[in-house]
DNA sequence: GCACCGCCTTAACCCGGGTTCAGTCGGCTG
DNA sequence: CAGCCGACTGAACCCGGGTTAAGGCGGTGC
């Protein structure tokens, strides 16, 4: 979920997206629409959006968020022009006054090539968004979602206070109606608790 | 799920693989403790195992199945020497009798920096793993049991053969009990539909 | 001011999967 | 052969979370 800032970032990958004039977007936006065949990776300059995952009946899950100085890519959150999850539609959209910079597949592809140091900056990241998401999916197999939740609160209360809660049960991947339950029943004990 | 056979990789990895020497392993043996804190990345010459994680009862979670010609690391598949998930075991184990090559995580690191040709290719394996994981979270939230294991039958019946059945359940994150409802469940529709 | 509309909460009911326990079956060993 | 053990199945029961529907409540527009 945490991507490093640009300062972080390989001095050509910076010159690159100092090429790419930023865009604006309001709340609600769409920066990666789910149906597009060829998305750019965008760079978050400032604002908040989300990953999102469909499925065919319109649900969306989260699988992500990214804030100030990070990447997103509906195909994996860094390049790749093959396919994805071929059945698997994914999007991304501002929830916050967002401004972001549009990076195509092509140049970065290009870019990770022809530069040894870019090409291991990318894989170190890759490296970690990969251990992320191993963590994640043992998470929502191992552990309920009230255990997530908790977890959530404590490592990312920062992101937490700036999202509405349907978006953040979308990210535990349960309905807004199971998250208010689980926090009335975290309200209760911690009232007992107390008493 | 897939990675590429050895004949794909790259010179430089080939000749470092090749000097790896071959360990044999037994049905049930560990190639990767999940208490090790920085273990090798495996090549599976034959054979087949399973990358799993264990959480704080001792329940285990398949996050994957690989065959012969794959990389395995508990780290994440590849590479890194930075903590992936902090308060997560994953392990190794060998499911068959499987022959494997042992390479350091200090090995490989050395040779993507040295060599272009391997950095570009770890980042296009890496962006498939990734593309791979996304889906398959997406998949644990938003389908059902049921609908993985139809998916699973119809996309990787070659693995599921060599498989126990306790082995797919815990990769499909239900339980032995569970899956064998869903199997009686499936031969009933059969049946049905036949009459 | 009022109507309206999102967002959140609560409650009632349903269902998928977990848990436990009791088999059945096949393979192995003495 | 009997006895045992591990893998799988079945049935009964529980519980977490989905679903639906009915409010509460604050913001916005008229």
């Amino acid at each position: 979920m945490k991507n490093p800032m640009q300062s972080d970032f390989p001095p050509a990958l910076q010159a690159l997206l100092a090429r790419a004039a930023p865009r604006d977007f309001t709340n609600g936006a769409t920066l990666i629409d789910a149906t597009d065949a060829s998305p750019p990776v965008w760079y978050v300059e400032s604002g908040l959006v989300r990953l999102y995952a469909l499925d065919a009946d319109g649900h969306s899950y989260n699988l992500g968020f990214h804030a100030d100085g990070e990447l997103v890519s509906g195909r994996l959150a860094l390049g790749s022009d093959q396919v994805c999850c071929v059945d698997r539609a994914l999007g991304v959209e501002a929830l916050q006054p967002t401004r972001a910079r549009a990076l195509a597949l092509a140049e970065l592809d290009r870019l990770r090539r022809s530069d040894a140091e870019v090409a291991n900056w990318f894989i170190e990241r890759l490296l970690q968004l990969n251990a992320e998401r191993l963590g994640r999916e043992a998470d929502l197999v191992q552990r309920s979602a009230a255990e997530r939740y908790a977890e959530l609160l404590r490592k990312n209360a920062g992101i937490i206070e700036r999202l509405p809660l349907h978006q953040i049960a979308g990210w535990l991947g349960i309905t807004p109606v199971a998250l208010s339950r689980i926090r009335r029943r975290m309200r209760k004990q911690a009232d007992s608790a107390v008493s």
